[in-house]
DNA sequence: TATTGTTATACTCTATAACTATA
DNA sequence: TATAGTTATAGAGTATAACAATA
């Protein structure tokens, strides 16, 4: 640990690692994490199960059953696939979107009362620090 | 989300959770994380069955559970609490500790890559970043 | 014959309620 | 009588294996 790069690379995992941790705490909890994970992935789009499995990380049979608890709960539908009978393709439902859009939004407000205590130098250095993390992830 | 620092606080919410996310899968894993946590929790000092409930927001028949999940993987022991007959503490044993020591070693080497792309004034700036968000945290 | 999704079944993690030992 | 921890039991989530429908 005396390689100063080393000493960042670990600084940087236990911070974000942290505030993540506290987002998903603090923040809403409406529905258990598969659940919203699955939600948010059919924002912009209909996707397939077996879409989702691998999106997720997770086994077809899995995610039949966290689909069915959705559908159960009337935040999204299943509908046939144009292309294919085999597959169906999953949908948000009016309430379904309302729900992710509000989450999100709670998340948002927590992170939106920390930054207000930072001066507008420590904002715009944020902001450029934000943008090297997402250089890190691509 | 016309608001400024609305879109910064999104930003960082989406940055940071995706950053930590890629860790935790693309990082070592060997244990589950709920026994990785804990572990982690008893790094610098003992602690009894019900503290770590409370720390991992869990029931503690739920700790007492995962508790004995990583007694009989030989990774902590139960020791008798000095001051309290009902309490007992719990200790990482020498291969825990190894354990905890490879899996965080890790991590940071999965983040250490991903730096080494990044110029050395990115790396300052980043730096300086974290101390930012550190104080987000407190 | 291969692929998509589901059903059958078992294992793990979690929770609530009841129990034991100690304070 | 209250507290710390455990045991008993049940409810979700996930996995592998087997099955139905479609390509």
């Amino acid at each position: 640990m005396d390689d100063p790069l080393l000493r960042l690379a670990n600084d940087v995992r236990l911070t974000v690692q942290q505030l993540s941790r506290r987002v998903r705490f603090e923040g809403s909890s409406e529905l258990a994490p598969h659940q919203f994970s699955v939600l948010a992935k059919l924002w912009h789009e209909p996707r397939t199960p077996g879409d989702l499995a691998e999106l997720e990380r997770v086994t077809p049979p899995s995610m039949t059953r966290t689909v069915a608890g959705l559908v159960d709960g009337g935040l999204i539908e299943r509908i046939p696939h144009p292309g294919d009978g085999r597959q169906r393709l999953l949908t948000l439902t009016e309430d379904g979107r309302a729900v992710v859009q509000r989450i999100m939004r709670d998340r948002d407000d927590w992170m939106l009362k920390r930054l207000e205590t930072l001066s507008v130098v420590e904002r715009r250095e944020l902001a450029r620090a934000i943008e090297i993390l997402k250089k890190v992830l691509a």
